[in-house]
Parts: C-alpha cells; structure tokens; sequence
RNA sequence: GCGCCUGUAGCUCAGUUGGAUAGAGCAACGGUUUUCUAAACCGUGGGUCAGGAGUUCGAAUCUCUUCAGGCGCGCCA
C-alpha cells in the first residue's frame, strides 16, 4: 500500500505543483507518507501539502483538496479527510487494510541495492588484561544489535574485535603474573599499579613451564625499586626482560593467549560472535619498514608532519585538531595513535563503504584526532562515524554497584549473565540512547515483577504462542491468510502497530539507535496485552476467530523479529 | 579556560533530520479473575518540555543567550 500511495503522492508533485528541479528535490526529501499513530487519523497520513506549501506559498489546504481527489482515486482507498493545517489522512477500505498484512509477511524489506553497503564495525576492544566488566557490555550488546539490524536491511555487515596487544598494559599484566607466579610480593607490598585481580593468579596456575622451576633471584628483582608505582613497574618490566627474557616471553604469550580466550568466551556466554580479532601485533614493528606501521607513517610523515624536540608531530590542526600529535616518541618508539592510524589505514584499504567505531564516550576526546589522521592519510573522514556508549551504572535494589578495577574486585559481564541471563542483560543494555548515561538496576531485571519490562515483553509472545497451542488442540489450524474480512475489525490497532515494524527497524538502522526496537517492542506488547484483556479470543465467532487468530501470528512474528534484532531469543512460555 | 553531551510528570526515561491535544513505565489512589497465563488490564490525579529572546503557518525539536549537571582535554592506552 505504502509503494501505491507514494506513487499518488509523486504523481501530484509532478502534475499538480508545477515545482522546479530544486524545490522538487527539496519537496521529495522533506516529505513524509507514514502510518498514523491513531486510526481516527485515517490508516496512512502526510504532511505533504504543508511541505509543499512553503515552497509554493500556495495555501496548504487548498493543495491538500487537490492532493485528495488524486489519492481517492487509488486502489484501496475509501476515503480521504484533510485535518487540521493540511494533513491528508487516508483511510482505506478495510480489505486493503487487511491486506497489507499478507504484504507484510516479508518483514523487513531490504534497502535498494544501489543503497547497499559494505560495513564494518569495531566495537568492544577492551584491552586483553582482563575479563570484561559489566561497563564493556553495553558496547557489546549495543555494537552486535546495530550489526543484526544493518545485515538485516540487507548490508553486508562485518564484526571486528581490536586487541591491543602490542602495548605497555600487556607488559604490566605479563609483569604482575610473573611476581604471582614466583610469590616475588605478598598481597600487601606488590606494586600498586600492577594488576591485583583474582584472575592473576588463574592464569600464573595455568602457564605451565616445560622446564624445571627456575632459579628467580627475587631479591635482586625487587630491591632499590623507585616508590612512583609507575615508575616502579616499568622498572620491573625492564628487569625481568633483561634477566629472564625467554620466560618473559612464555609468561606474556601465555598470559595474553589466556585473557583473550577467556573474553571470547564471555562474549560467546553473551551470544556475540565476532568476524575477525585484528591483533594490533599484527601492525608490525616501527623498526621494520615493510611494516604496515612504518608504512603508514611513511606516508604522513612526507606531507603533514614535522620534528620537534626529537619528537615526530603529526599536523592534525591543519585537519581541524585542536592540536598537533605526537607520533614518534623522543626514544623512537610510536605512540598508540601511530598504531591507531596505521589499524584504520588498514581497515579502511579493506574496501569498507563505511567503518563504525563503538568507543566508550571517554573516547569523544580523541575522534576529532583520528579524523585528522585519516585526513592526512588521504581518505575521507566521512567514511568512518564513531558511534560513543557511555558507561552504564550498575544498581541494585538503588545502590550502586562497586566497580573497582583497582583492587581487582569487579563485577565481571560473566556475572552478570550468570545472574540475570543473556538476554536480560542485552535488553536492558540498549533500553536507552547508547551515549547516555544508563541507570542498570540488576534488581528490576532479576525481578519476575511487572516493573520488569524485559517479561512484560515476552510475555506478550508467550500469552500468543499459549493461544496458539490451545486453539491448535482444540482441532484446528492456525490460519494463514484471513477470511471473509471486509467487516472485520477487532485487531485494528494492533495490526496498525505491527505494520509499523518496518519502518521501525529502518529508522533504528539508519540512525545505529538499538534502543527504538526496545521502545517499539513496549508499544507493541502494551497493544496486545490491551487486546488480550479485552477480548476473549477462543470464545469468539469462529470466523472472528480465524482473523484474530492470522492478526496475532503477525504480532507474534513480529516480536520475535524484533527480539532476534536485538540479539534476544523468543520464549515460547514462561 | 576550550571542546562534546545532557536538562521533558514525584522518580526513570521516550519523543529532537520542525508538524495535529507533549507520551510511557514506576510511584500514589480506586477498580477488574466461575473466562485462552493477573508476569496482565482499566480508571483518576500529576507538565511554564531548565529560564529568556529569535526564526516559522507551526518549536520539546532549529538559532542566540543565561543557569545547572556530566565527561574529555598526556611523548597514557
């Protein structure tokens, strides 16, 4: 119906308005043909003539009287009413209302392939020193659900996981598990800014040597260390390289091979796949000019960079930073935006329409950098959009949940889908604006209560799978298409609400917000419960009956589309 | 100081590429079950959309400004 209204509506610019190519462009972009949010504003309405209107100061109800005898004349149509300003509201006949559903059945259409595009998106990419944290999870489910939602309008859609692996945290965690390995500190003196976690100790047990234990001269390692605890662990970390290197690079690999498996394995506990783990490793070496770092670098540093109290500066004010970059450190090694902007040369020479960085919104800082690296490098800035989460706060029952990563002491997303379960989780992670703060209450959402909107949600899918099962064992069929339908009107405002689906899906697509599918799916829910407690389905005419039931397959169909969209499983009872 | 974000009902928030009387949940109060799952539903009260000015046929939405809050401003990652 949508594709023969919009014909009308063209028709009339065309025809009727006389508009130049400009204004015309202008008219189609601004335009809108939507689904009214109230039937006794018709089925269909726009806003055309008002649009129009300004462009052709001709008065908008006056187009609108016009507008309505072009779109009497389609197929479908009953009647046409012009409201307040000039709205044109389009009710339909109650057939081609109904219709609309067999159209729907195909959910989600995909957007034209000359619209199609190549997308990547980096999200989570927590450094590999430990598990996720409940603050990760927001940018894992947020950055897998606006995967789902771009394949789904027919993208092609690639996920990646960044491990920085090549810089100093790593070394810190190889140094902190090698002081628990060899007890070279007891609890209270180990250096404050190595890392103090349980899990320390879980990956020390694990490495397992091949040769018999080592001869550790702790004393030598720990003695006259400086008191600054940074400086005293990069003292450490030098130590340990130069006296025990070949352990050191067993006890590092070993330790970063353990972190990163037991973060894929989180993530899998939380139903996020990812398509490729790009190792920052991977780069190369600064000192090895075949490198895709020293190449990248190569590259700026001819135009757009210059020397500077033996530093290497990138000149990202010329690209609209509000300051030029190191690059190259006074001892020559890089800096973790050389490696930043050699990963997005790489990323970008993959032939990605678009790449879509997550990043934690303490990040926001440096997108105005990497822009201008990329800028300097020669591609367009535009191709890539950082899409920021904010941190999440973690309630229970109105307190705040502690999350020190100091002492190690966190509450890991393992925890937390142990606790309330993935799909908990993942719901009420994108139940709001991802750069927003979000107030997370682990209560509410262990909670079986009605201020659990997660339940009241698939309850509205199990109370229609229930009067499924029911209507089946009373020796019918589930109906696939309506019958006799031209007087039936018992599901209208539910029908309206699911065909509006699409458009949902296609909105929280174009604008990466997850969260509009949380909202729709409320609405939806809210429509059906309504529904339900209103109507007494099975008791029914029997011909009311085989329409109600075909108008809650729809629903049901679509719930399950949304939840899947969102990364959500469906239950079919609860 | 500079930059980004936020301010909507008692609370938590939708609605922000300008559209029709500003919505929902919770909380409060009052109702609904011999009936397909009451994890549900219905009703009532509650608002200067932080304040002010402007643009427009029309502003919570755009512009300017004031106030309040959050975050970011390393040769860290």
């Amino acid at each position: 119906m949508f594709t023969q209204l919009s014909l009308a509506l063209n028709s009339f610019i065309d025809n009727d308005l006389g508009l130049a190519g400009g204004q015309k462009n202008q008219l189609l972009k601004k335009h809108k043909l939507h689904l009214a949010d109230s039937l006794d504003k018709g089925h269909w309405t726009t806003n055309l003539c008002l649009v129009a209107s300004g462009l052709t100061k001709k008065n908008p109800r006056e187009l609108a009287t016009k507008l309505a005898t072009v779109i009497q004349s389609a197929d479908g149509v009953d009647r046409v009413e012009i409201a307040g300003p000039g709205f044109v509201n389009i009710f339909l006949t109650q057939r081609a209302f109904l219709q609309q559903v067999e159209q729907a059945m195909d959910l989600i259409p995909s957007v034209d392939n000359s619209l199609q595009k190549k997308i990547q998106i980096e999200f989570v990419s927590a450094n590999p020193t430990g598990p996720l944290h409940v603050g990760h999870g927001r940018g894992a489910a947020y950055g897998d659900a606006i995967a789902r939602i771009l394949s789904s309008l027919g993208h092609q859609v690639e996920k990646e996981y960044y491990v920085n692996d090549a810089g100093r945290q790593v070394d810190i965690l190889a140094c902190s598990i090698f002081l628990r390995k060899f007890s070279c500190f007891d609890d209270v003196s180990f250096p404050a800014s190595g890392y103090k976690g349980s899990y320390v100790l879980e990956i020390a047990d694990s490495i397992k040597l091949d040769d018999s234990a080592p001869n550790i001269q702790k004393d030598q390692l720990c003695k006259d260390l400086p008191e600054e605890p940074e400086a005293e662990i990069d003292e450490l970390i030098t130590r340990i390289q130069s006296s025990y290197s070949d352990l050191w690079l067993v006890i590092r690999s070993g330790g970063l091979a353990y972190v990163t498996q037991s973060i894929k394995d989180d993530l899998t506990a939380f139903k996020v796949e990812f398509d490729q783990w790009f190792f920052e490793s991977s780069l190369g070496e600064l000192s090895d000019e075949t490198s895709d770092i020293a190449k990248a670098l190569h590259k700026v540093k001819q135009e757009h960079a210059y020397e500077k109290a033996g530093a290497v500066w990138l000149e990202s004010t010329k690209f609209g930073d509000d300051k030029d970059r190191v690059i190259i450190r006074e001892d020559g090694r890089g800096t973790y935006l050389s490696a930043d902007l050699a990963y997005h040369k790489n990323k970008l020479d993959r032939g990605f329409d678009t790449i879509i960085n997550v990043w934690g919104s303490d990040h926001h800082g440096y997108i105005k950098r990497i822009e201008a690296t990329i800028e300097a490098m020669g591609y367009n800035k535009n191709q890539m959009q950082v899409q920021l989460v904010q941190f999440a706060n973690l309630l229970e029952d109105g307190a705040k949940v502690k999350m020190s990563t100091r002492s190690g002491n966190f509450y890991t997303l393992k925890q937390l889908i142990d606790d309330i379960g993935p799909d908990a989780a993942r719901f009420y992670y994108l139940s709001k604006q991802a750069d927003q703060h979000l107030d997370f209450d682990i209560g509410v959402a262990r909670s079986h209560s009605k201020d659990n909107l997660y339940y009241y949600v698939q309850y509205a899918h199990a109370r229609i799978c229930s009067v499924q099962k029911k209507y089946i064992s009373l020796g019918h069929t589930l109906p696939e298409a309506f019958k006799d339908f031209d007087e039936f009107h018992a599901c209208d405002d539910l029908i309206q609400l699911a065909l509006n689906f699409s458009f949902v899906v296609q909105s929280a697509g174009e604008n990466l917000q997850p969260h509009l599918i949380i909202y729709y799916l409320r609405d939806l829910a809210q429509g059906f419960h309504h529904f339900y407690n209103d109507t007494n389905i099975l008791k029914a005419a029997e011909q009311d009956q085989v329409n109600m039931l075909r108008a809650l397959g729809l629903v049901k169909n679509v719930i399950a589309s949304s939840l899947e969209l969102i990364g959500i499983d469906s239950l079919e009872q609860m």
